[in-house]
DNA sequence: CCCTGTGAATTTATTCACAGCA
DNA sequence: TGCTGTGAATAAATTCACAGGG
């Protein structure tokens, strides 16, 4: 096969992949993941389609098989590690979450900021670097994600230290854009604000009770 | 005009705002507003065209009264006041992310936790309350949005009170759903590790430099 | 008979192309 | 001429509908 997979599977399957991770079921049918997970049964046979067919006609898909191949698609079988800039409310949120699920497929291996006072300590069983360690980090890491969690003002500028550094990935919650002009990096933008204001149209759109 | 908004604009005017609000000029073109903000100057006529014609032809469109405009799409102009249930590191940083833009557009006006030692603390100008006070205060300050920084156990139940209090939209960060069953309400989800393993997707997918 | 896999139909979103007005 | 507004064309995503294997 080997089609391009489009953008809006590949934001499904994380959510698949959790299911899948704490179900303690040995076979699963498109119905019963759609009904865990939110989704059509049609959109998650035709997702899982993309990358072959592992499901067995009449019974369903096997869940330890599934999880792997998901794991595979999404790179994380072999591990990735990220880095998160920016030690701040944010940034140790992040580390803390990620951290305390314990799982090797996705580690945050370290935190930068430029603050001495928080310099040397440790988040989560995470420390605290100092910002001009970025590049050497990256290197002895093998890290492949960024997090920024910093002043916009700060921002572009590390992004683009990351970036040269061999960093491809970015989740950026910092409200400016980065590495607009590098072809060679993918740049997840999250803005709170942006998203709340987005949300403020909700509010009065959504009716009151639709017929389902 | 009116017809239905596709939710694709919805999600980009506040983009466009941000910039309207900090342009400092009084016309702007298509083209500029689409330089600055990365989408493409017919995504943004046809954007803008949605809620009627606003633009001068060869000339652009009138910042102050775009602003405006785009501020009543998304209700923001009566103001819209928004809770932040849990006061963790994510709560936290939220209530100082929204607070420090001293706008009345868009206003977290309460904070609520259920640890006693925050409880009468205040977070940027806005004080801890106890969890018990919720559906009062979504009364008393006639609140329309909740943000949920929680923990998932205690998701479900809190968002099931703020919708029967008549909370209406959601900004939650938990990874569960919730008010599945309610069709009366509009749940935006957030889930940052969901997104950091769909980002690892990036990690390899994206090609050294393809041509611009 | 059940549930997968997949073409076809549909809906949604984006880009193109240009008519029309300041 | 310059830039908006918009129908037409295209692309992307979802849903439908059903053939076909276990």
């Amino acid at each position: 096969m080997q089609q391009r997979i489009p953008d809006a599977t590949i934001r499904r399957l994380p959510a698949y992949l959790r299911w899948l991770s704490t179900c303690n079921l040995e076979r699963v049918t498109s119905g019963i993941l759609g009904q865990a997970t939110g989704f059509s049964s049609e959109q998650i046979r035709k997702d899982l389609a993309y990358f072959g067919a592992f499901g067995t006609r009449g019974v369903g898909y096997d869940v330890k098989a599934l999880r792997q191949e998901i794991l595979r698609i999404l790179q994380l079988d072999r591990g990735v590690r990220a880095v998160v800039v920016g030690a701040g409310h944010l940034g140790t949120a992040l580390v803390r979450y990620v951290g305390q699920s314990r799982q090797r497929d996705l580690e945050i291996v370290a935190v930068v900021d430029n603050d001495s006072d928080i310099i040397g300590t440790t988040i989560g069983h995470v420390s605290v670097e100092p910002i001009e360690k970025l590049e050497q980090l990256v290197e002895e890491y093998d890290i492949g994600m960024a997090v920024l969690t910093l002043p916009a003002s700060a921002a572009v500028e590390i992004a683009e230290r990351l970036a040269n550094a061999g960093v491809h990935a970015f989740l950026n919650f910092a409200p400016v854009p980065v590495c607009t002009k590098r072809f060679d990096v993918f740049v997840q933008q999250i803005d709170l604000t942006l998203e709340m204001q987005a949300l403020s149209y909700f509010v009065q759109a959504r009716q009151p009770h639709p017929i389902p």
